[in-house]
DNA sequence: TTCTATGCAAACCCTTTGCAAGGTA
DNA sequence: TACCTTGCAAAGGGTTTGCATAGAA
């Protein structure tokens, strides 16, 4: 589903869908753990040996441009990667193992036009996450 | 204000007021634009011509650890710091000239115990940043 | 056959660290 | 005086880039 959305998108850009890419894009609609690049790599390499980190960054950089995957950045852990909820979401991260899961969803479309009325901004998306304590990790 | 408690804080913490910290601490205390580690030192070395980049940085550590700054991570374009408010509270971020400002503030508690009652995790702090474009980036 | 993509290695940027010299309390 | 802090330079970690080779269409 997502993989198809994916591919149809980058053909349309006039993209080959390579061996490589096409392995990136299944691992980001299959996955809901929000991977990093490394751990999408890591996930690779057993299929594909040649598979270098280069051009999992480079696909990526590629479905961020068309806008078919999210990027949390985090300058400590490193950024993690959304590819089958591609718009603004809130996250619930767990500070000691990394977890990040997806709450319901929570509609912030009203506060979003206070805060453009307020500031003057035009407002493009926004980010919200919690962190914390998973379950496991309050032990 | 700002500037006095953090100073304490630091004291009780048995660390040495220095020159250098003591000039870190001023700028951070009296700027509301949130500032970069670059744009720090940019500040202070007109007047300390031998103030380093490490010395901005290890402060910095130093204040994070007694929770006197609000560090505002971006993978992109540098950490941006928050002196005066060291608690966490929505940001409006223009993605073109990267200026930040607070908006008024913004009532995430229930909300936070929703997230905490759905999810079983123990949410100890947030991050809410909204992105867009500042009046002035309009045009 | 043409032109894009791959993959290696080097370059980059921001941040942290090691260590000798200087300065605080 | 004793210990902490400074500041230089080097190391680090994640991400990007250059370029020759491989491969998709």
């Amino acid at each position: 589903m997502r993989l198809e959305q994916m591919i149809e998108r980058l053909k349309e850009s006039d993209c080959r869908i390579t061996p490589q890419r096409y392995a990136v894009l299944k691992v980001l609609a299959n996955s809901s753990e929000h991977p990093s690049v490394e751990s999408i790599h890591a996930k690779l390499v057993e299929h594909y040996p040649t598979m270098s980190l280069a051009t999992v960054y480079k696909t990526i950089t590629l479905l961020k441009r068309e806008g078919e995957i999210l990027e949390l950045e985090f300058s400590d852990l490193g950024n993690r990667y959304d590819g089958r909820k591609p718009y603004p979401h809130p996250h619930v991260i767990c500070t000691e193992c990394g977890k990040i899961i997806d709450p319901s969803h929570l509609d912030l479309e009203e506060i979003t036009s206070k805060m453009m009325e307020e500031t003057g901004f035009k407002i493009m998306t926004h980010r919200l996450d919690f962190y914390g304590l998973c379950p496991n990790c309050q032990g």
